[in-house]
DNA sequence: CCGATTTACGAAGCATACTTCGCATTACAT
DNA sequence: ATGTAATGCGAAGTATGCTTCGTAAATCGG
């Protein structure tokens, strides 16, 4: 028989097959583990990206480092003055150009990272603990392979304005 | 040779190798499309979870949408607040428990979820088109796998107090 | 050298997303 | 019935995450 149940929600499939639903489930459970493993240094999980990023470059402007970790600028700025706030940053007037904020590690921020660098890999692995060796390198890469791809595309329609 | 390098950046591993970075990306990158598809209706991605949750039940307070969508209960009446605002949904004292506020599609709001359907699935089905059909099927099942075993946990965690 | 464009930021505003706290109301146990 | 628990919200505070607009400084063409 057709068009039986049709009362409400045959409308939409179900949330939970959704895949942006499913990623923002992700990224939930992803920063509540993050938050849980690095409890006792209250950095959360762009923190740490801004400071792995800042640590690769050594000394970096806000731009740069804004589009090392694929987030917006003010975003960033945002995110640097918390840890400048709490003396892991350092934000000076960058010495070519009055305009930038030229960023470097304090040597308090290098000892936090030094310090969180295993809570934080213990998060991204729980993330994905739950799914067998082999899926999980398959998960990952195939992250890898959207991000790779949409990245791009997402890049290309904020440029020509 | 042993210990090669070892200035700055081998504390952690890339960026773009951590799960909870790729995530970060996904969910950057499906809300990106959701808003790109939906722009005509000026709905989000939460919002658009919300309706839907709502057309499922029909009536229902906001703890229960809360948990129907996995978000905390402030966020959600936010959410609800703002649907409510543009007249998409109906926030009344609850009959029976006059703390509760019960929440219903409008007549307008039932509309736009019809109308928004397509481009919402759209959006959901670009954020992972760049995948295979058979790894689009994987990569959906691991989130499910990842979200059923990890969701668990996390509700876990917060009912004792 | 100087005006126009570009660039790096900052400020403001909206929408998630979560926590803690407090209030009002209901439900429950004695 | 009455004091206590549990419950449904709301308010406030912090952190992302984005957009738009404005400002100041650098750059570049002429």
């Amino acid at each position: 028989m057709a068009g039986r149940n049709k009362t409400k929600a045959d409308v939409s499939w179900p949330l939970e097959e959704r895949p942006g639903y499913l990623i923002r489930r992700l990224h939930q459970i992803h920063v509540a583990l993050f938050q849980e493993k690095c409890a006792a240094y209250e950095i959360t999980p762009l923190q740490y990206s801004l400071l792995t990023a800042l640590a690769k470059r050594g000394t970096a402007d806000q731009t740069a480092l804004a589009q090392d970790i694929a987030l917006d600028r003010t975003t960033t700025t945002g995110a640097l003055k918390r840890l400048q706030a709490r003396g892991f940053v350092d934000r000076s007037i960058g010495p070519h150009d009055r305009r930038s904020r030229t960023c470097r590690l304090t040597r308090s921020g290098a000892a936090l990272l030094r310090k969180i660098e295993r809570p934080a890999r213990a998060a991204h692995l729980a993330t994905i603990a739950d799914l067998s060796k082999a899926d999980q390198k398959r998960f990952i890469a195939m992250m890898q392979a959207i991000v790779a791809a949409q990245g791009q595309r997402l890049d290309a329609t904020r440029s020509p304005d």
